[in-house]
RNA sequence: GGUGGCGUAGCUCAGUCGGUAGAGCAAACGGCUCAUAUCCGUUCGGUCAGGGGUUCGAAUCCCUUCGCCACUACCA
């Protein structure tokens, strides 16, 4: 075993990584860094993941081809790991002729071991164009509010979900063809039959790879809650051709091409790839990837390669990273939080300092979070106070009073013992891929140099024993450049920097511990600038647009109460279900449609299946949630909530019924009526409202009535505002709800939550 | 709702197989003056989220409650 293949994640193309997405590829760098130092034959692949869905339908919206599409971003993400110095052997993308014909190799060879199954499933197809659509490739008139260029999935006018088949004049959104609803097969790996070979390779990878509690969890999590079949062919163009008679207007699914992108960059770069992908005897293949990727690569490419029945190199250390937060919360591309790789740039701090900070705090074991506070106190303290002072005295006063020479020194001094102690643990924990550990070990380092310095007292010294002066700083300049070997995987640019005042080129690792070679250093250059608080005070605020945001809206909350909330935000109204089915695809939910006055109809889903019965549903008049965001529910979709309350945990209300008494204490006890149902223990109790007029609106006791109507709220939005049962009344922030002229009340239901 | 994870000093995080709770930063004090106001030392700081259990012994193993995060769902 003296190969080592070393893969990162390969990121998607249609992104720019943030500081989080980066850790993946700057971690693999440094180990990769680390095991050419140490002389192992080393191959680092990365590269873009480019097929696909959200690539295909972005470059279309565009109006380039995808591959003009993927083109612009590989450009992007291979400048900002330039940037970032990070040493791939090769840095390629998914989309060239090796990635296909390897891909198709490996799939013809699970066909052929009998792995592939095939199913029949319905979608929409344009004759025109002779392909098929996903939902969203199909645009129309929204039969509800008219908008012309409706998507097939939702309308982005009114937000309703539809159905492709509901769109008025339905089109294409690529050829504005009129298309029709065919049958379509699809090709699935038969994971469940590759099971046994996994868990054979699985159970000596775990142990001997190292790898973190949580991706054995994950990984056995997700074999014990039972494998499925998974789709591995689309109806797209911008992806691989499927080999295969029937399904040659096909392509892979992305998943399933993404992970053989390791293997065909590779071979882009070498005609002898097998060498490295096809010789488990000689090669141990690193991986570094982030959590949300674990299942991926010990589970679904594993049983990808084994169920080929070939020798293929398979992963054994994995080193998967944690999340880096944010301040506040997560990094988040949509909503623009974080620190993105051209903001990086774009501040002018240099490279080392960002590889410094996140490999100092890189989230190995658990989640880290970025403050700019800490990036400041970590940067001006160790790698400006420990490291780089450490260099820059030894260094001055070697040149200021011994002009720049090296006296030789005596390797077997206790000095020397200690440092090599140090650097063989720092090594042992490289092997592991531990790298926040030795990172932070080999600053533990430079602070013993420091200490050192500090107890010798050289300035004073050199003017009564200038000769044992000249000794104790030469050993120091020894440990110098030995830093500069054990953090030259880390921080390279500042490696190369130390090892030059010292005058030498590319020290090894094999140097690490020994005495000699050194002659004359130069006078010490300035490695880091500080981190000056009003440099980090305007970075905080440049890249905090979000938060401030978040900041502001949280502020205006806490200074309006709940009550006011939902007269601002909600919409309930009174409606009259007139229809209950049961969902077709799942025994817990009913489809009701409702009434909402006027004429208008709406279809709900509700998950009151086993607490009522249809015919104590039908005809009564329910309050429902009206400016809830539609959503689809195990494919039926419900446009709005109904209303009901269930008890605090701990709350009477369910076990015993008899002693509801109905409306007990509460003000207009009689009037909107309620029943309740129960299953187990749970209660479950429908607000009921049948002598008010559908469509009526919910306000509250002794408020104004609302204005305007409210905004769609997301279900989340919804749930902000608690609406709660206390002695039977519902209420929000105290003050009852009132319909028509009624308060709402519970008769089952004493103390507890609505929803 | 399900699954997984987390909750340890003011902050950010370690804590291996169960054996007297750790680091850095922050704070307080002292020392040094070679060094980018840098460095060295001392001190302060904890009911390891709460409760129960197993054990001679629990941050660690088991049960349970609460809070947070992620993924997910026949939550709506």
């Amino acid at each position: 075993m003296n190969k080592r293949l070393i893969t990162s994640a390969l990121p998607y193309v249609n992104n720019i990584p943030h500081l989080g997405n980066l850790i993946q590829v700057l971690s693999a760098d440094v180990f990769a860094r680390f095991c050419r130092s140490r002389g192992y034959e080393t191959l680092y692949i990365c590269g873009t993941d480019e097929y696909g869905t959200a690539t295909e339908t972005r470059a279309h919206e565009e109006g380039i081809t995808p591959q003009e599409l993927c083109t612009r971003y590989y450009k992007i993400h291979d400048e900002i790991y330039r940037w970032f110095n990070i040493a791939f052997d090769h840095f390629g993308r998914t989309s060239t002729p090796e990635h296909t014909e390897i891909t198709q190799g490996i799939f013809l060879k699970l066909y052929e071991n009998g792995y592939i199954t095939a199913k029949t499933i319905q979608q929409l197809y344009s004759p025109a164009s002779d392909m098929f659509l996903a939902d969203r490739y199909v645009r129309g008139t929204c039969p509800h509010c008219g908008y012309e260029h409706a998507r097939g999935d939702q309308c982005e006018h009114c937000g309703k979900l539809l159905d492709p088949a509901e769109l008025i004049s339905p089109r294409s959104a690529i050829d504005n063809s009129i298309p029709e609803m065919r049958e379509t097969k699809h090709l699935y790996i038969n994971l469940p039959a590759i099971l046994p070979k996994l868990q054979e390779w699985l159970k000596i990878a775990a142990e001997q790879g190292n790898w973190s509690r949580n991706a054995v969890q994950m990984t056995y999590g997700w074999i014990r809650d039972g494998l499925k079949e998974r789709a591995i062919t689309r109806d797209l163009k911008w992806g691989i051709p499927v080999p295969l008679d029937g399904y040659r207007d096909k392509v892979f699914y992305v998943w399933f091409d993404a992970p053989i992108g390791y293997i065909s960059i590779t071979a882009t770069l070498t005609e002898e790839w097998e060498r490295w992908w096809k010789n488990p005897e000689e090669v141990e293949l690193f991986q570094f990837i982030g959590k949300d990727n674990i299942p991926f690569h010990t589970v679904v490419f594993p049983s990808s390669l084994l169920g080929t029945g070939e020798p293929w190199t398979l992963l054994k250390t994995m080193s998967s990273s944690e999340y880096l937060n944010y301040e506040t919360g997560q990094f988040s591309k949509s909503r623009g939080v974080g620190v993105f790789g051209n903001d990086a740039i774009d501040t002018g701090i240099p490279p080392d300092v960002w590889r410094f900070y996140i490999f100092y705090n890189r989230p190995e074991t658990s989640d880290f979070t970025f403050t700019w506070r800490d990036f400041q106190e970590k940067v001006n303290g160790e790698l400006i106070g420990n490291l780089s002072n450490l260099v820059n005295r030894a260094l001055t006063f070697v040149c200021r009073y011994y002009d720049g020479r090296v006296a030789e020194v005596e390797s077997d001094h206790e000095f020397f013992a200690t440092v090599r102690e140090q650097e063989a643990e720092i090594t042992a924990m490289l092997e592991q891929a531990r790298l926040r550990d030795s990172f932070r070990k080999i600053f533990a380092l430079a602070s013993y140099g420091n200490r050192v310095f500090q107890n010798a007292e050289p300035w004073k010294t050199r003017k009564y024993d200038p000769q044992g002066t000249h000794l104790l700083l030469s050993r120091l300049v020894y440990l110098i450049r030995d830093l500069a070997v054990l953090v030259e995987p880390f921080i390279p640019d500042t490696a190369g920097r130390i090892a030059r005042m010292l005058g030498i080129e590319h020290p090894r690792w094999g140097d690490l511990g020994t005495t000699g070679g050194l002659g004359e250093v130069s006078k010490p250059e300035i490695l880091f600038e500080r981190l000056e608080d009003d440099l980090v005070a305007a970075l905080q605020a440049r890249f905090s647009g979000t938060q401030t945001e978040r900041a502001e809206r949280e502020r205006r909350e806490r200074e309006t109460g709940p009550a006011e909330r939902f007269l601002e935000r909600l919409d309930l109204r009174t409606a009259r279900i007139t229809a209950v089915r049961p969902h077709p695809k799942a025994d817990k939910l009913y489809v009701e449609e409702i009434a909402l006055g006027g004429g208008v109809t709406r279809q709900i889903v509700s998950g009151l299946v086993g607490h009522y019965r249809a015919e104590e549903l039908e005809g009564r008049t329910i309050i429902l949630a009206a400016n809830l965001k539609p959503a689809k529910l195990r494919g039926e979709k419900s446009e709005g909530m109904l209303l009901a309350a269930e008890p605090a945990a701990g709350a009477s209300g369910a076990g015993e019924p008899e002693a509801a008494e109905p409306g007990a204490g509460a003000p207009g006890a009689e009037s909107p009526e309620a029943g309740a149902a129960k299953r187990g223990d749970e209660v479950v109790e429908v607000l009921f409202a049948d002598d008010v007029e559908p469509g009526t609106r919910v306000t509250l006791a002794d408020m104004p009535a609302p204005a305007s109507d409210p905004p769609q709220v997301s279900i989340d939005e919804f749930f902000e505002i608690p609406i709660e049962v206390r002695d039977h009344v519902v209420q929000v922030g105290g003050r009852p709800l009132q319909v028509g002229d009624r308060t709402v009340t519970t008769t089952q239901v004493s103390e507890g939550k609505v929803g």
